[in-house]
DNA sequence: TTGAAAGCGCTAACAA
DNA sequence: TTGTTAGCGCTTTCAA
């Protein structure tokens, strides 16, 4: 078994509480006592034990990060963000893989509410309400980043997909294309309604019409982004741009013009987000947007914490600007 | 504040403890104190502290997977593996991406030893070596997968990387390939050493030498397969066949002969580890092995419950065959 | 600056 | 089948 604070304390010939106070800095403790605590820490490899600790003081140092999926750089990218920040406040963060899968999710909320972390960072999919309403009546504190559900009061970090999406289709119709094709998630989802707004109003503001023919709405996949470009360059007239509202449909769709013959820019121009490095082959033919994935991370983890401070604050809802708008 | 155990024992009229035994399947309770308990546990919306069961019984229910990285299917197929088969022996997974940074490693330990987890599934890099000492002396029990370290007294499980590459090599020799270079990771790394040593051994059973000219041994990552595939090519006489002994290497390599302009099978035969998707490209017209990866997650953690509950038991080191030599 | 006593929420050990 | 008592390792509260 391993030493506790009590075998410190004999070693160091002091209480129990002293122990505890060199160890949590709090109260204050004369420097002689102090390094024989810490001598005795050190002779007796002594590694305080945590639950013991929150058991008593309720509280925790423990956070959970709640991704859909790990398997792509943007949210590798937001789980670095929440890491650093969560690190350096002093808090611990596991990583919870729901790999889209709403039981998934709901069990490693069980098993977080039962451990008593003390919030919790969230990507919820479209299913995620229920899970979510759970944490509101547990008064378990959580913010939503990248994406949110309607009717769940947290507070939300995210970026500007509305923003993006607008700034790219601007950027396409500024260069003359007037048959802009959009390919993006089911409206069904946050950033399918999010983006495909953008690309309406910036249509809109041009005086144009949203073409339902040039529309192609589906689940997000390099297979998918693949298919829609072959469908759309069977259209006759053929689209003269295209906005993909996603990394992975655009991978698939611009192999799809690669397969096709078609030149990036001079036969058709493309624009997208920019989450993923593979989109790099393509990127100086192409204009991309790059959302903050840090940021959302490290943000989500402060929001978090002021909320876990001050439970009562009014949320929140931040929105991070993109990073750039890339050729 | 949340419900106790308490509050659901007055609620139901009965015990502390026959609560406990009703939420824990301990010990028998009849059938209607029972009903009275989830009643009131019900009523309550209950939720048991995992805490301060885990103090009080020297037990816990929660594991953690430390991974250099999260960025690839690899990775994320591993803790597939690990996350279903603890989800199945009734265990919590947290994930920790160590981010191929020891201090974050260390840091990272030291929360969990805190924690008092149960144990521990680690791919350890390089530098791993003293934390995982510390686990040793901690008496906290891991398994390393995938890599090991030498020295450190530990299950290790992993997949068959020397029979790996003894098969492809052994693939590219035997359709009459004489010149088949080698780019892999360098020897200090385990995966480096165990892959060359089966690429020499291939070469070494057909009596043929190990040229230094054809080998590279550089950090892993596409630049440096790309820029190692250009050096081959520039040489003289050029290499007919390369085994290419990581993913991101190989992918990396596949560009730099497409931008060359030669054609697989037909110019130059090529051989790798099969890891991540953006390989499909290429795969039709290259030998690819896939590694177990679910498997070395799922293993890792199956051989980790029984070292838990068998303290003493020999050490295994338990390595999985290949999953499939693809064309 | 230091300590003694109580108790966080739960389960082990023993008893009825 | 059910309950009582003690205590896991720590921090809070109060006292010196």
């Amino acid at each position: 078994m391993s030493a506790t604070m009590k075998d410190v304390a004999r070693r160091a010939g002091v209480s129990l509480i002293t122990v505890s106070r060199v160890i949590n800095e709090t109260g204050s403790v004369r420097a002689d006592t102090r390094a024989k605590v810490l001598a005795a820490i050190e002779a007796l490899q002594y590694i305080p034990n945590q639950m013991a600790s929150n058991l008593r003081s309720r509280q925790t140092n423990t956070l959970a990060l709640l991704l859909p999926t790990i398997t792509n750089a943007f949210w590798t990218t937001i789980a670095r963000g929440a890491e650093d920040e969560a690190e350096s406040c002093g808090y611990s963060l596991y990583l919870c893989n729901t790999d889209d899968d709403a039981a998934k999710e709901a069990r490693y909320l069980e098993a977080l509410l039962r451990h008593r972390v003390g919030g919790l960072i969230v990507v919820p999919t479209a299913e995620s309400g229920p899970a979510l309403r759970r944490l509101v009546h547990h008064e378990l504190a959580f913010v939503q980043i990248h994406r949110s559900i309607e009717g769940i009061e947290s507070d939300i970090v995210r970026g500007d997909g509305y923003g993006g999406a607008l700034s790219l289709t601007t950027r396409l119709l500024d260069t003359g294309r007037r048959r802009v094709a959009y390919i993006g998630a089911p409206l069904a989802t946050f950033t399918g309604r999010e983006r495909f707004s953008g690309y309406r109003d910036a249509l809109r503001r041009e005086g144009m019409p949203v073409d339902p023919k040039l529309i192609r709405l589906g689940p997000v996949g390099q297979e998918s982004g693949y298919t829609f470009v072959e469908q759309l360059l069977a259209d006759t007239p053929r689209p003269d741009a295209i906005f993909i509202a996603n990394s992975r449909l655009a991978l698939g769709g611009l192999r799809a013009l690669t397969a096709a013959g078609l030149r990036l820019q001079q036969d058709i121009a493309v624009a997208s987000f920019y989450d993923i490095p593979a989109l790099d082959d393509y990127s100086p033919f192409m204009t991309t947007i790059i959302q903050p994935a840090y940021d959302i991370g490290r943000l989500g983890v402060r929001r978090l914490l002021k909320r876990i401070a001050s439970k009562h604050d009014a949320l929140e809802e931040i929105i991070l600007p993109n990073l750039a708008l890339a050729s």
